[in-house]
DNA sequence: TTAAACAAGAGGAAAAACCCTGTTTTTAAA
DNA sequence: TTTAAAAACAGGGTTTTTCCTCTTGTTTAA
């Protein structure tokens, strides 16, 4: 029976080659090579390797870390499968290297048994995720919609922005407000001041950042 | 023992009613109102009734839905403790639900003791989320970043694209790319005309939309 | 090889955005 | 009841954006 490749990218040789011979134990799942760093593993690619079945990539990475790695992934082999690797659950990070196009995400502190099980949802499903990391997935949703309003807005200034991230000129948002467009440029330029940005797609931008509008 | 209160937003009578005794048949917890929807629950809020433990809060609702009744409550009453109730999995609107503050989302064909770990998880955790949904979650995270360039764009456009998110010039973008303005001028127009976008508001928010630049 | 498509760039002008300094009216607070 | 801040609005000027048409040189495809 054919088993399915599998890549390794860690810069800690024992915790890599422990890891190895824990894969290799496994009857459907070989490891091919084992990378101490993200840019070994580009090279290679680049340089046309075929994609192993997974990829366990470990996050923090002298030279190439774990996020560089996936965004160049993301956009020369999108359909790498990745399994992260990390010590510390970190929300912004499980999120940057989940929305980067990992699979999954695995600390590395979990039971032996718990990885053969990643490996096989991975194939399957093509997701994998403790319960761990998914309750900071749910966590992070809310958090950016309740950090919100860090600085206070007024009903009036938030419905102006709305109109402002739409393709409206401020007369035409003027007259949906029924407000002068003197006034809506009070507005703009009150805004502008008290949130530090240049122009309207500053705006825009702070916006979206803060959840003021839905992407 | 005090137990913990429990209201039911669901417009279904019938099944409103059975979930109401199966809630009821747990020791800890006690049905203290069913709804049929979700204007019901917020006239009362409203009116100054207090929060109960957990709200179940059926999606699919006339009158005040799911996804409006979570809205008035994410801005009212952010600390409501929700579990959405849904026949289907749809990922748009499990995303809607969670991202408006949903604790957890509940498809109506689990099973019955599934209910009780929710009710009891939410209480403890904050969130409960069964293998299904948390998957839904995942594939979400993504889909949108793979779905990307559904236009394809030029090198030079996407650089472009890049720089008019930011609180720049025209006239800066030009001296940023080593070109013209009046080329700059050019790429503007295009891209306006082939993402069918009016003014450069509708060109950031395709940008953002479509993972050309990160929020 | 000739035409078509494309990229870079120009001129000119109207529209929109931006900025500053004011006045009047409301609202809230002392 | 007086005062003061905040909201609505105006005038008027500068800059940027947007739109249209046109030129020139380079690839590309028939």
């Amino acid at each position: 029976m054919k088993t399915h490749e599998i890549i390794i990218v860690d810069d800690h040789l024992l915790f890599a080659r422990s890891l190895a011979s824990l894969v290799d134990s496994y009857n459907e799942y070989t490891v091919k090579y084992t990378f101490q760093n993200g840019s070994e593993l580009v090279d290679k690619l680049a340089a046309g390797m075929a994609l192993p079945a997974i990829i366990l990539l470990d996050v923090k990475m002298p030279v190439m870390d774990g996020i560089a790695t996936m965004k160049w992934l993301k956009k020369y082999q999108p359909d790498a499968k990745v399994l992260a690797l990390s010590m510390e659950d970190d929300e912004k990070t499980i999120l940057n290297m989940l929305r980067n196009g990992a699979k999954g995400y695995l600390l590395k502190d979990i039971q032996p048994s718990l990885l053969k099980k990643a490996l096989d949802t991975v194939l399957e499903q093509g997701y994998f995720h403790t319960e761990q990391v998914a309750n900071t997935l749910m966590k992070s949703l809310n958090d950016d919609s309740k950090k919100k309003e860090r600085i206070q807005l007024k009903e009036n200034e938030i419905r102006f922005i709305k109109l402002a991230c739409e393709e409206k000129t401020y007369k035409e948002i003027a007259d949906e407000m029924f407000l002068s467009p003197k006034t809506i440029d009070g507005y703009r330029q009150h805004l502008f001041d008290i949130l530090n940005v240049k122009n309207r797609i500053g705006l825009v931008m702070y916006a979206i950042k803060n959840g003021i509008v839905e992407v």
